[in-house]
DNA sequence: AAAAATTTTTAGATTTACCTAAAAATAAAA
DNA sequence: TTTTATTTTTAGGTAAATCTAAAAATTTTT
């Protein structure tokens, strides 16, 4: 059994996996809001409980228990969420920090009858994939909406910010999750983006275009 | 804020403030199996936050805030307590451990919506009353079933006893709240009571008897 | 390959929530 | 009203999760 605090850097570990495959002392304490001396004493006791494989200055790498183990909060942290906005009607930028405490509530039969009363979702409100009770999930293969080109067309499926104001603004302009879209101008200057939606047009910031997925429907 | 231990601290002082004024250390320290050093440390800390009133060797009180922070957790445990078992399909008897860790998520909004989701009940899946958001709630004043005699009518409201057992027991016996019962027998040896219900007849020991609540409907 | 910069670890403290054992206060019994 | 029993508190200590400051290892730059 782990403690709140070692699911959080088991969580955290498993995301940043994701991007670089040995994940440093440095990253998970800016991650955590903690000191790097932390983070090394908490690595030391998950080194111990067999839940990362650590070597002194070459970071650390999840072992199989601690993946799974990770992959179990995020499955309940996307339930979570699921349920704050399906059942009460939160907005997607208020379900985050909720879901962050409720992630850790232990109890395997609570997860399985939230799954079924949730209709067993396949993604969390963000377009983030929801693991089944097995820790298996598809592999997302979505494309970042900045490395479209004029004319593409495609849906958005996803974002990589979970900021309450990135949420917000991406509401305010009518970029929420399904909704279709089409390249229509990419301005050298900025790198700002023109999209085409059913009803309107609206120009987005660089910045914005690179935490957006999109499932492309391909050129056209 | 307080911590998930000082919350149920007063919680227990709470409850335990409801069948004795001044509640003494080694009250507390059984309930939350602890030791009563560990309670005397902890009341001089809720005491410095104001808490409890506390004079050495007498025991403690809840003071105004005490006492509005440990009615928000009971309200927040037995609003759970009815998600579980009207949302999720949990039984009565399982519910408890599971509301014990749910009742710390810190979120009034969270707990706001989900009251409104559940229809704003008034009693959770054991009878016991659901304090509103103002933290007022109908003093119920319910009779133990020990106390009715032959003849007797009522409904089954409530129980004093959320052990697992126990509440299995009653199920299986047919005595859930609101089932309608009268009282047929009291046997003098040992007190055991017999119980007629609409298309039954169950016998009681004193002991199961002393944790069943009921609104009475007078004799005969 | 040295020097400089960065990353990571150790050493030593602090805070919270516990504990045991012993002392002190209060309550009950003789 | 002593003596005895019970309750409560103090004293001193442990374990988990932090921290700061300084040392050590690694990486990057000259
Ligand atoms: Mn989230
Ligand atoms: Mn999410
Ligand atoms: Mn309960
Ligand atoms: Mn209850």
């Amino acid at each position: 059994m782990q403690s709140y605090t070692e699911e959080n850097y088991l969580k955290t570990i498993y995301h940043l996996a994701e991007k670089t495959i040995n994940v440093q002392t440095n990253a998970i304490a800016e991650q955590m809001q903690t000191k790097p001396a932390s983070v090394t004493d908490m690595i030391k006791k998950l080194a111990d409980k067999g839940l990362v494989d650590y070597i002194k200055y070459q970071g650390v790498t999840l072992t199989e228990t601690g993946k799974n183990t990770a992959i179990d909060i995020v499955r309940k942290h996307r339930l979570w969420e699921v349920f704050l906005v399906d059942k009460l009607n939160f907005k997607w930028d208020e379900v985050h920090d909720v879901a962050e405490e409720l992630e850790h509530i232990k109890s395997i039969e609570l997860i399985e009858r939230l799954d079924e009363f949730l209709g067993f979702p396949k993604a969390d409100p963000h377009g983030d994939p929801i693991p089944d009770k097995n820790g298996r999930f598809a592999k997302t293969q979505f494309i970042k909406l900045i490395e479209l080109t004029i004319g593409d067309q495609g849906t958005i499926t996803g974002v990589t910010q979970h900021s309450s104001a990135f949420l917000k603004h991406l509401e305010k302009l009518g970029l929420t999750l399904g909704k279709k879209i089409q390249i229509s101008d990419v301005t050298d200057f900025d790198g700002s983006v023109e999209i085409l939606l059913s009803d309107k047009q609206v120009n987005i910031s660089r910045e914005v275009a690179k935490h957006i997925l999109i499932s492309s429907n391909g050129k056209n």
